[in-house]
DNA sequence: GTCTATATGGCGATAGAC
DNA sequence: GTCTATCGCCATATAGAC
């Protein structure tokens, strides 16, 4: 503790940078809830007490390891909302939501396919404020029903190309084109008036 | 037990229906993970080991509740394998998917959404099995990566309309159609060859 | 079939020595 | 920063009376 705890830089120690490296990838193996603090200090090689000197809890943990990804998100929403046209505002939260799936299929596996990670989600205002604009988005600011339900079918499809072995073997750049194939006969591809 | 235990009927009994029908509503509120037996037992009125008189583990609990959805869903699959063109076995697959997922929304989302639920799958091979044939039925077949990310898309995809409260006001008619319509855009329409 | 009471175990989290 | 040890809690599951 010798110059560190000046003005607390908060998050971002190497220490922690460990913890959320393996725990990461426990959490994709195995999911959040079956992810213990003991498996997690097993696979470093230390004990429950060395992991929890770095964090208060394990929310803290698994918001550490959501955080870089959110970050990410974060930056897509608004990039996208700078577009003038509906239809580029589609294919650009389109494009980042898939590319970014796509880069980091593990971390996005976690993050959307886990239940009880939503629960917690919606406790953070900011992240969840940031989902709905998303969704706004991706369904092209129509409102209509389909839209809706493209928007959502989408957004919670995405779990299953980040997480399905059958497309683990695919490389990202063709992965993505497959995926933005999808993604746009989905959301931009006329539909029937009703 | 008068005359029940002749022959081991094995599953239903009008006091398991009863666990079953409040159990579902829970797993469908608050997930799987987050529903105890406690819980179920203070929704009936009685204790957990009343609860518990009729089954043998948790896991017993969760799959007698899910075993009309399973049971349906295997007629689905075994009739869109009757079917003779590759596109009518596609068609077949979403019609009957759509409809199990609109008409039984709460049990779909729980079957869907739960990630922890699907290692339980897994240790059932005539499940698993089960699921298997039914992503190869929405391929159409092909087995080409674009296929499979659509078709892994789409059902990883289907919690959301299951689940969406901004969709759940929506009559199961019209929700049907539109994602009939969605999944035929993202399973039927020509898409480029690679 | 339902009850009370308890066994059994794992989890997150903390205390305090080193 | 890491350790040993332990607390407090709540989960599933069982025993046995009624």
């Amino acid at each position: 503790m010798a110059g560190a705890a000046v003005s607390e830089k908060r998050q971002s120690s190497p220490g922690r940078a460990r913890v959320e490296e393996v725990a990461l990838e426990l959490f994709a193996q195995e999911g959040i809830a079956n992810t213990t603090l003991q498996r997690i200090a097993d696979a470093m090689g230390v004990t429950k007490a060395a992991v929890y000197w770095h964090y208060r809890s394990k929310e803290e943990i698994v918001l550490g390891v959501l955080k870089p990804a959110l970050a990410e998100l974060r930056r897509i929403v608004e990039a996208a909302e700078q577009e003038r046209g509906k239809r580029s505002r589609v294919e650009s939260a389109l494009a980042g939501t898939v590319d970014l799936v796509v880069t980091h299929r593990r971390l996005a596996g976690v993050l959307l396919g886990d239940s009880a990670l939503r629960e917690t989600l919606e406790q953070h205002p900011e992240i969840s404020e940031l989902l709905v604009r998303l969704v706004e988005l991706l369904q092209g600011a129509e409102g209509d029903p389909g839209s809706q339900v493209a928007a959502t079918l989408y957004m919670s499809g995405l779990v299953g190309p980040a997480t399905d072995p059958r497309v683990a073997g695919l490389d990202d750049d063709v992965l993505r084109e497959y995926l933005l194939d999808a993604g746009r006969r989905l959301l931009l591809a006329r539909r029937p008036r009703r």
